[in-house]
DNA sequence: AAATTTTCCCACTTTTTACCACCAAATCTG
DNA sequence: CAGATTTGGTGGTAAAAAGTGGGAAAATTT
């Protein structure tokens, strides 16, 4: 079993639009991963290869029209990234649209996979949500 | 069956936000641990790499956005933690705003996992708290 | 072919991490 | 019971790694 990304990281987007990816989200990722629109919220979904193939698999499992306009509109957006020696990585514009990201960005690790906020959005969704307002469903997660 | 995780220790966070973490609990939690937000009060919880796991794969069971958003809430906070050749790890400051933590803390064992309190939360959740107030839970209990 | 854009790499700065040495407390031994 | 030894805890320093800005080369466009 590989392990768990987890974790929060800052960083920012310079200039000419790289942001660094956290070297603890990276060793566990691998040395190039997939960058798609986030479903459930305004973000950057980050996959390991394998885990895109999975994504994309699901995708095509999706019957009819409304199965090509969703592979057509999400895999668009999608962009294989392999960091620099420095390990940065670069941001495609229209991504970079969909999660609004401004300069200052947050990256979190969700397990199987990573995500790049705006930190403002970031830190709106804290506010939003807090541990308290989950505690009904987090009574039967207790060890 | 591995030990079971007891007792009380007090420590204190220095300048670098380091504390040593009691060498009886490291005997048995092993050589790297994971610190996460603690749910029904303000402290951090310690998890063995096993535990760590169990706890990730019941979070991943809760479906919907709100299993996504507890995921996101609690993940981003999680840390993997090894420490250092003296015995101590360091608190991320997140996990510190989140646990309340000052200077002197207080770890205790809760058998499967860890906790670290502030020490200042600590004595109170003790005054509140008191074993005959719990006694009609503790009758079921002689051995 | 020139200019602009993109990609890649170098070097400096800052942060992090690992290690070393000292101090205190507890334990062991004569 | 007292000195000695070991173990755990703390502060500080040095080395390593990560992050950032900038510049050169390659590629693309006009």
């Amino acid at each position: 079993m590989e392990a768990t990304l987890c974790g929060s990281y800052e960083h920012s987007i310079d200039v000419k639009g790289r942001m660094s990816f956290p070297t603890k989200l990276r060793d566990i990722l691998g040395p190039e991963f997939y960058l798609c629109i986030g479903h459930d919220d305004k973000f950057i979904a980050v996959y390991s290869p394998e885990k895109f193939e999975e994504y994309q698999e699901k995708l095509s499992s999706i019957p009819g029209k409304k199965g090509s306009d969703l592979r057509r509109k999400l895999l668009s957006c999608c962009d294989r990234q392999i960091p620099d020696k420095q390990g940065r990585i670069l941001i495609p514009p229209q991504l970079r649209k969909h999660a609004l990201l401004e300069k200052d960005v947050v990256v979190i690790g969700a397990s199987n996979h990573a995500e790049i906020w705006d930190k403002k959005l970031w830190d709106e969704f804290n506010e939003r949500v807090t541990v308290d307002d989950l505690s009904d469903a987090l009574e039967d997660l207790v060890l």
